[in-house]
Parts: structure tokens; sequence; C-alpha cells
DNA sequence: CGACGCTACCGTACAGCGTAAGAACCGCCC
DNA sequence: GGGCGGTTCTTACGCTGTACGGTAGCGTCG
């Protein structure tokens, strides 16, 4: 009777690695990825635990999944850039990849977490940074160099170097002020960007951080290469 | 009788804070941090897992304890430095730290890790953080120029930066081989590599990439901090 | 000198984790 | 309609971190 009609209707459609892979990524962005078991997963489907394992050989595999999926958010990203030509200008060619791979791991603050556990590991990173090498081949890199720069660049290639504070939370600063004595220079340097000295905005602008440390990174290839 | 003399000297001192974290770095030392539980930390002090809750809080407290013993270690290694005096050369002043961190690091190998999960909490890695832009300070800097150095060093700092690939292992060349239709520049970075044209040894030579992508920050930040 | 309290330690127990094994059920083809 | 293959559920195991309560030895005081 009823059960022939809820059955399969209640959960909407049948379960599939694709269908498993988007609710790990959604219970990711709202819980964090330290509340993704494969309970919760499962329960976010609808589903028992054990299911899961009809489509993932195992956890490990879906946070391979986890980041299989972030990468393609980025391809995507990256091909809808309307950037120029490495041949014409590869330093901004870069620029624009890394920002908008940048923006997509700022959807998924978990991301550069579970990045970190299978670096290698997983193809599509490999092939994404088969794409960073390629622009710097067209660039004017030999692939000595390009080599060297990837190292050089590491993960903020991707958008993400790990950041020295995450997000200052309450009261940081009066933290840090109660170190004084401990860092006096972290201290001194606190107090001297609060007063405005500096002319920024809040007292640590993280996006503009990261620009800083890329251009700096670029800009000192881009003196080897024309050396080269 | 027996009781008496075998209960304190059998294991031979009291349990400690300092005997539990020096446990735990032995122990993560030998079999990797992910068999570092409670209970096999217990074991390899011939007591029971819950005794070591009368000396760290919790299991989080441990690993805190384990960057705090770390970073000990790379304290020790850079006051026994003979560098220059930053004013002369805060360059080769900070190369020098950072091969040292570096050095200590890499016999902690699953130090990184720990680390990425704690940055920003543990005062020890603060007070090298104020340590580091102290140096630049008599280097020349001004603490807007420093404040934006540290995020360009970001863990580099320390002497680590995730590793793009883990070391190779075994037939990791064919592996990219078989990925050559997928990767195709990578597969000619390596193939170019490993045919010698480059003339590094073996196909990459960690530390020598660690030391480029340094130097090509420091570089940068030197040109920087002469022009402001 | 004997009792008492403090603290370090142990034993037990529990909830939550990933997942192995097998039973139950669905939809499809013969 | 009967069987069959794949999907789902049930149950259970070993492991984790750790809450709770009991115990044993030392230091102090009456």
């Amino acid at each position: 009777m009823a059960t022939r009609e809820e059955s399969r209707v209640d959960r909407q459609v049948r379960l599939s690695r694709e269908r498993v892979l988007g609710a790990a990524v959604a219970l990711a962005d709202a819980r964090g990825v330290g509340s993704l078991t494969m309970r919760s997963l499962a329960e976010s489907l609808g589903v028992e635990a054990m299911s899961l394992y009809h489509h993932v050989a195992n956890k490990e595999a879906v946070l391979d999944g986890l980041v299989e999926v972030v990468m393609a958010e980025i391809e995507r990203a990256v091909a809808g850039l309307a950037s120029p030509a490495p041949e014409d200008d590869w330093r901004r060619a870069m620029r624009m990849r890394v920002l908008a791979a940048r923006e997509v791991l700022l959807c998924h603050p978990w991301a550069p977490g579970v990045f970190e556990t299978r670096r290698g590991t997983s193809l599509a990173v490999v092939r994404y940074y088969d794409g960073v090498l390629g622009l710097m081949r067209r660039g004017g890199f030999d692939y000595d160099l390009g080599h060297r720069a990837l190292h050089a660049l590491g993960s903020r290639a991707l958008g993400f170097s790990q950041e020295l504070f995450e997000p200052p939370g309450e009261g940081a600063e009066e933290a840090l002020a109660a170190m004084a004595v401990e860092v006096p220079h972290l201290a001194a340097m606190a107090a001297e960007a609060s007063h405005g000295v500096s002319g920024r905005l809040g007292w640590c602008d993280f996006q503009a951080e990261f620009e800083f440390g890329l251009d700096l990174i670029l800009d000192g290839l881009e003196r080897l290469r024309v050396a080269s």
C-alpha cells in the first residue's frame, strides 16, 4: 500500500556517487568537515550509513570526492575567465586564475584542510597544476624554471596558503595586548595598525595580504624568466 | 612488601606533563601521529590511559603540547645560530633561521600537519613569528611591510610549506607517464628532468626547491624594503 | 603514633566512529 | 510468476576519547 509509493519517493531518487558527494559538500559547507560522518551523511540523504558503501569505497573516498567536486568548480571558474593569453601577459593570466580558484575556496572554508591531506594523490589537482605549468610555458618559462615556480607557489596556486591567524574573532586584539610582554614586535605592529597609520581598514585584510604574497612571488618569477 | 618498592620504581618516576609530552613526541616520531592515541601513549609510559588526564586536559592539549615541544627545539636551534646581525644582512639572518627551523621539522615529519591544525592558538608559534618580525625590524622594515612579509612567508617562515608531492615513492614516474595524456606539461617536465637536461640529481630536490621559493620571497621583500 | 585527607593512579563504562557481514527488499527480465 | 542482481537495512565489532568512581600511598596534623 503506502510502502510502494513511499519507499522510493521519500528519498526522491536512487542514491548515486554524485548525490552522495553533493550531500557531503553541502554538509561540510553547513556544519564543517568535522561533523561529516558516514552516519550524518547518510541521514542527510534519508538513508542508513551502510548504504553509502555501495557508491563510495569508504570515507577516504568521500574525502577524495570532495576535492574532486571542488576542483571541478575551480576548473569551471577558470574556464569562464576572460584572462589575457599567457603569451601576452602570463602574470595577469596567472593572477586571475589563482584569484578565481581562491574565490571558490572561500565558499568552502573546509577545503584547504581536506586538500592538504590528499595533495599529490588526486588527479584533479595534478591536472590543475598541469594547467598552471602550461600557462607558464606559454608565458615563456622553460620546464626547469616552471618546475621551481610550482614549488615556489605551492598551495598559493590553488588560492590558499594556510593563513597565519584565522579570522581574528572576538577580542583577538586584547589577547595580543595581553601577550605584549612575550611578543613585543607583534603587539607594536598591531597597535600601530589599529591607530590607522597604515590606512587600511580593519587591522588585517586577508585578501590583500594574499594578493601581496602572490604578487611578490609572481614578480620574482618574472625577473628570473627574463633573465634566463 | 614488594608492592612498596615496586609500585613507584617500575615506572621509574612519577608521571608529569613533561614526561607525557616527551613520550608523545617519541611515539609520533616512531609510529606517526596517526597512531598516537591516549591508550597507546599511556602504554608507552607503562600506565593506564586515564592517568594521563591528571597531567593534560585532553588529547587536544597533548597536540598543543607537541607543537610546544617542537617549537622549543626550534628556538634552541635558532639560538645556537651564528647568523649575522640583521642590521648587516637581514636576508642571510632570516635564511639561516628558517633553514634551522626546517632542519628540526624534518626530524618530525608529523609536525607540519599538527601545526596546521593549531596555528594562531599557540603562544610558542606566535612568539616565533614575533622573533621573525623583530629580525625584519632590525633589518630595516617598518611594521607595515613586516606585517605583509609575515603573510607572504606563511609557514615557510617555520621551515615548511605543504610539499606539492610527497617523496615520490615507488613508481611515481610511471604513474605520471600513465597520466601523460591528462597532464602533458607535467609529463613533459618530468621527462625532461629525468633526461638529466637540468643537471640536478634525482628529478626533484625538495630542499633545493624550498630554498628557491624562500629566496624568491626574500629577494622580493628586499626590493620592496629598499624602495620604501 | 595513628587517622585523615590529597592527589595520582586504575578499572569500568559509554557514546560515537568507520565498516564487515548477512538478511531483506526492490525492480527487472525470462 | 519466479527467480535474480543490485540496493538498502540491521546488527555487531573494534577502536576512539573520556566521564565517573574507587583505591592506594604520601604528607600533615592531633
